[in-house]
DNA sequence: AGCACGCCGACT
DNA sequence: GTCGGCGTGCTC
């Protein structure tokens, strides 16, 4: 009996065993099954010939969805990324699917569609039909002719086709598929710029390699041409007739990228993918990229899984981005990921941030990665920047007057400044003059942010919002000051001192409506806005042409972080956002407020010198033992009950005592955000300087910790975490 | 994840 | 006497 081991969208590691008699089956393909009481989709995944269910309890499949089956690449891709983030493979492979096909009734219900001749089908007897039957002789002559036959074209053959079909899709003889027939467009590219030298060497470098893995670093300044790097590259793989993936961190940057790239490749296709889109729009632009219609995929981590039939280059732009990893259910980083993807699909992989990743850096440096660099900027000077030294006098709003007085300069020479605050909100803290009280979240171990428009406290964690406390609740003092400095603050105080001057505020509150970002966008670009202030969105991959100054007001905050990335992650953000400031003929200011001028971030900020500040940071990781000289996984826990969450812990500690040789097991401690929404967070780390050693671990370790049902305790392994 | 089964406390 | 709380176990 033929059996179809099929993964399902439940949270358990094992696979579903059916009886698959009667499909034409591969690895891959979709199919309806009962599953408890209900239906679900799930993923053939192999085929067998026995299977340890008792016949008896074994259900049929119920029906084969008419996709074509994933390709073999994003099998493999799926099975490693189960393998490796050590989650049940269900679930990776429903993540990695747009979710309308996990509904068993919407592919059928799409419109166009085509039939596909199944081996049944091609086993059947000339003498199958009477000779009179015409029609069903005449169907399956023109099936067999060309293997598939599109609705339309079967409708010429007899107006009873859809139905004949139909009828021999139930006898498994033909397989209904999705029409994915259209024709690849043509891929011609516009002129682009004259190309440095550094981008013309970045270039014929990677192209010698297409056709082949291999990983590639480009190391490249803001404004150093990095896009048009990226382009040309495109440019060849396209004339190839091959499909292109390009990932980026964040939905924000996909619509500008998709401007450029329409108006460079007139006549190509490109789709972008992320969790932002209609299920259908997206289940669309999946297909349109299974089929290689559609020849360049643009997308947040997500569209790393999307099958790409002829892949010839793999691009992920600011590969240190953090939003590459995902951070709950299956928690895969995309950028690693899509490094292993090239290795199957035997593509380049480039890699490219101005600040990349230790991780990145340390490998272009032990030579596993291709190491290319852009240190020019074609298109304007570097930023000059300057420390504002400050003490701890500072007005409430934290603005100094070496600041104001730069921005004034900006306003009368109609140029705008950008106001950097990494904090949303008007203060940080809410607290008593008189007693040191300060306004925290019920839910959360943190202080709740004070917000002035509405008058209220809000968590930024869970949510929760609260009203203004009139006194203190337990002083009853009527002095209650904010303390420190958010983005409402700043804006309010730059909107007092410049009242003629536009003041745009761009966080996530002021962009959380629909088209908000946009709107802004467009008011960025005309001609009022003097100054921005804005949180870390403002960072990322934007072109403000006529922005000369970026102050960064309150950054200290982060060089307290116990964290160990912290300093590498401060950077990061730092010379994104001074690479907002200067374009072509007007030469950019970055201003640095703060107490300590001469903290190394800031002197590697100062000489826009990231190699320096990463060997630094290299060789400190590697005498403390950090990665990327060690691997790590977490195993995090959380429960409203903290004894619970302990107890679960230290008994999965003890699962594999002692523990293996070159594995270091810690003691679970509470996370650095202790409790959640009335969650306590605890976490266990493991440790090893052996990839190998850690994942044979964790492989051991796991299918034991999922055995003890704790039904209280929320659980999950973060493989390569990027924070503790 | 859903969903059923099952075994103890407060109600029409 | 039962309604329903959620702890436990199963889904091929």
């Amino acid at each position: 009996m033929v059996i179809a081991r099929v993964a399902l969208d439940v949270p358990v590691a094992e696979l579903f065993d059916y009886a698959a008699a009667g499909h034409d089956l591969r690895p891959g393909h979709l199919v309806a099954v009962p599953f408890g009481r209900k239906r679900q989709v799930g993923l053939v995944v192999g085929l067998a010939q026995h299977s340890a269910i008792p016949d008896a309890r074994l259900k049929r499949i119920e029906r084969v969805l008419p996709v074509e089956p994933l390709p073999e690449a994003t099998l493999k891709l799926i099975h490693f990324c189960s393998d490796y983030y050590h989650h049940p493979l269900g679930q990776v492979a429903f993540v990695a699917l747009p979710t309308a096909l996990r509904r068993v009734g919407y592919v059928a219900a799409r419109a166009s569609s085509c039939f596909a001749l199944t081996a049944a089908g091609h086993a059947l007897p000339d003498e199958q039909f009477p000779k009179r039957a015409t029609a069903m002789r005449g169907l399956m002559a023109a099936l067999r002719a060309s293997g598939v036959l599109q609705e339309s074209q079967a409708r010429t053959v007899t107006p009873r086709a859809m139905a004949l079909l139909r009828e021999w899709a139930d006898r498994g003889w033909v397989q209904q598929q999705l029409a994915e027939t259209a024709q690849v467009p043509a891929a011609i590219a516009t002129q682009g710029p004259p190309l440095t030298d550094e981008q013309q060497s970045a270039v014929d470098r990677i192209t010698s390699s297409l056709g082949s893995f291999s990983p590639w670093l480009l190391e490249g300044v803001t404004g150093s041409g990095k896009t048009e790097v990226y382009f040309r590259l495109i440019e060849k793989v396209l004339a190839a007739g091959r499909q292109v993936l390009l990932m980026v961190p964040e939905i924000n940057l996909t619509p500008q990228l998709e401007a450029r790239f329409a108006d460079r490749f007139p006549g190509a296709r490109m789709v972008s993918l992320h969790s932002g889109l209609a299920e259908g729009e997206r289940c669309e632009r999946w297909l349109a990229a299974r089929s290689g219609t559609a020849q360049v995929v643009l997308g947040t981590r997500l569209a790393l899984f999307t099958p790409m039939p002829r892949a010839g280059l793999i691009i992920v732009d600011e590969e240190h981005d953090g939003s590459f990893k995902q951070q709950d259910g299956v928690r895969y980083s995309a950028r690693d990921l899509a490094v292993f993807l090239g290795n199957l699909q035997q593509v380049p992989v480039l890699l490219g941030s101005a600040t990349p990743s230790l991780e990145s850096y340390h490998n272009a440096r032990s030579k596993r990665f291709g190491s290319l660099r852009l240190t020019r900027r074609p298109a304007a000077d570097p930023p000059r920047v300057r420390m504002v030294e400050v003490g701890g006098d500072l007005p409430p709003h934290g603005l100094s007057n070496p600041v104001f007085d730069a921005i004034s300069g900006r306003l009368a020479r109609g140029e705008q400044s950008l106001v950097f605050i990494n904090r949303r909100g008007f203060a940080p803290a809410l607290m008593c003059a008189a007693c040191g009280w300060a306004a925290e979240c019920s839910r959360c171990s943190a202080r709740v942010v004070w917000h002035l428009q509405d008058k209220r406290l809000r968590c930024h964690h869970c949510g929760h919002e609260e009203g203004l406390p009139r006194v203190c609740p337990t002083c009853g003092n009527q002095d209650l000051r904010g303390l420190g400095q958010g983005t409402q603050r700043v804006e309010q105080a730059l909107v007092e001192r410049y009242p003629d001057a536009k003041v745009l505020r761009v966080d996530r509150d002021s962009t959380r409506r629909k088209h908000a970002w946009q709107a802004i966008r467009e008011d960025i670009h005309g001609d009022r806005a003097g100054i921005l202030v804005g949180t870390q969105m403002l960072a990322k991959g934007h072109d403000f042409p006529k922005l000369t100054l970026v102050a960064i007001v309150n950054p200290d905050a982060a060089l307290y972080a116990t964290d160990f990335r912290a300093a590498e992650r401060l950077f990061q953000q730092l010379m994104q956002v001074s690479g907002r400031a200067g374009r072509a003929d007007r030469p950019g200011e970055v201003l640095v407020q703060t107490r300590f001028p001469d903290h190394p971030v800031y002197r590697a900020l100062m000489a826009q010198d990231f190699r320096g500040f990463a060997d630094e940071l290299l060789e400190e990781r590697r005498r403390a033992g950090f990665p990327p000289f060690v691997f790590q996984a977490v195993l995090r826990a959380e429960a409203h009950d903290e004894r619970a969450v302990e107890a679960f812990l230290a008994r999965s500690a003890g699962l594999v005592a002692p523990s293996p040789e070159g594995v270091t097991f810690y003691d679970p401690v509470p996370a650095t955000l202790a409790r959640v929404a009335g969650r306590h967070r605890w976490h266990l780390l493991v440790q090893s300087g052996s990839r190998a050693a850690l994942q044979r671990l964790l492989s051991a370790w796991r299918p034991r910790i999922a055995e003890g049902r704790s039904s209280r305790v929320r659980w999950s392994l973060d493989v390569d975490p990027l924070d503790l």
